[in-house]
DNA sequence: CATGTCAATATGTCAGGACAAAGGCTTGAC
DNA sequence: GTCAAGCCTTTGTCCTGACATATTGACATG
């Protein structure tokens, strides 16, 4: 609990308790800090760095909020477990897989303006058949097809015209647009294939599928983005970690 | 903005911040704030109620993680949408199921030690073939199969036997026992039923299953459960809220 | 030996103030 | 008319200080 000496610089646009808790990350996941052990207690390790204890505090919540440590009032804060996969985050499959080191490939096999049916409708706040954008995409990874993705987009929230969707991504492409989405809810089911699906996904009629559907809603509350997923489970989970509060 | 006019309690136990909240969410909830509306600012809210302004801040912070509300600097803080769907949580089937109001019921299938299989032993952190609790426990709702659930717990860690598992529910036994489960980790994927599993959830082998993978951990970090679980994804499914911070 | 009490310690909550940074709006120069 | 500078509002960060409450362990008491 001495522990590794943290480096503060009061220069950076960082803010203090970001740095803090990046560095209590990093000894955690690299083990300088073991799971079970107790760090110091706010105020001394408040003192050590020089700063306030609510700062200190903030930066410890934010590795709580991250599962990484447990408070307990009158005995003091340890470590729960060094290694934290990636939680579910309000990111694509792209950014997933780009992060991973991975070589995602993606094929367009449809995009334009199609009338929304009744789910699309409902989840983007339109009226039935008005038009939104609808795009299929098929995601490789190793040359193995991994997702078969169906997103729509209310026309008015951006252009997908001359867009190379295979190359940036969809959310890489709403981000440049200014789109900004703060909140999204999802879905996560299971069904057999289609036939369509099958031969897209090289997977038998009726193959057990993993499927996902998002809403997205932007800074406004508007719905922004609505998908529909479907991934091949023998190549692809949703990992998520649980904290309780 | 004005809003309903929120009432404080000194003398309650309960934070004066939650207090805010529960009051802010119930009017989110019932639509007296609209979607989309901004409220006030957190200066003049503090004022209104005689609190202060990090207390103020607390109370928003809350339902910002919730996503409920959005944060812009320079703009204000805003209502996303109304309906938030309880996100996943630290919580047991059971518990999901009676909170929705539906009468689960639950038939022990098997209960008793066994030795860990390699990936029980990985997940409790045990060598492999060291003695676990075994339980196998099908869940019904309205007399139909939804989930079979197969969980594995260390033995130090609870007895169970003598317990009656059908109506109590495992988690909710785990709480009486004094165990604190704090941190999980959760995957979620699917796969074909197998004969076994079909026979239980009245479907055909091979019709695709949601399954979800869950390891609890208590305060300490020691790994306190895990379960392979099985559900029939016509009758269930996993919602989540995520929040983009 | 069991049990209740008390003190030490640590986190939880709350107040009040200060300045920084970002977004939106108005104003003014060109 | 357009674009940039500057002002205002609002949230973001950080400080100091205080008291409340839960936990643990030592100690006294039955």
């Amino acid at each position: 609990m001495p522990g590794p000496r943290f480096t503060l610089d009061r220069s950076s646009p960082v803010p203090l308790y970001f740095q803090v808790a990046e560095q209590f990350e990093r000894a955690i996941l690299d083990g300088s800090i073991a799971p079970g052990e107790r760090i110091d207690n706010e105020v001394s390790l408040a003192a050590d760095l020089g700063l306030s204890r609510p700062t200190m505090r903030q930066a410890i919540q934010v590795l709580v909020d991250k599962g990484m440590l447990v408070r307990k009032r009158g005995v003091g804060t340890q470590v729960v477990h060094g290694k934290i996969r990636r939680s579910v985050e309000l990111t694509s499959l792209h950014d997933d897989l780009s992060a991973a080191g991975q070589q995602p490939h993606t094929e367009v096999i449809a995009v334009g303006k199609v009338p929304a049916d009744e789910d699309v409708a409902r989840e983007l706040q339109l009226s039935r058949g008005a038009d939104v954008w609808s795009l299929e995409r098929l995601r490789f990874v190793d040359k193995q097809p991994l997702a078969l993705m169906h997103n729509f987009i209310p026309v008015d929230v951006v252009d997908l015209d001359a867009v190379d969707l295979a190359e940036t991504g969809l959310y890489a492409h709403l981000r440049d647009c200014g789109i900004v989405m703060r909140v999204a809810r999802q879905r996560i089911g299971a069904r057999g294939a289609t036939v369509d699906e099958g031969r897209l996904l090289r997977e038998r009629k009726g193959a057990p599928l993993l499927t996902m559907q998002r809403t997205a809603y932007d800074n406004a509350g508007r719905a922004v983005e609505y998908g529909r997923h479907a991934y091949r489970p023998d190549l692809y989970a949703f990992e998520l970690t649980l904290v309780d509060r």
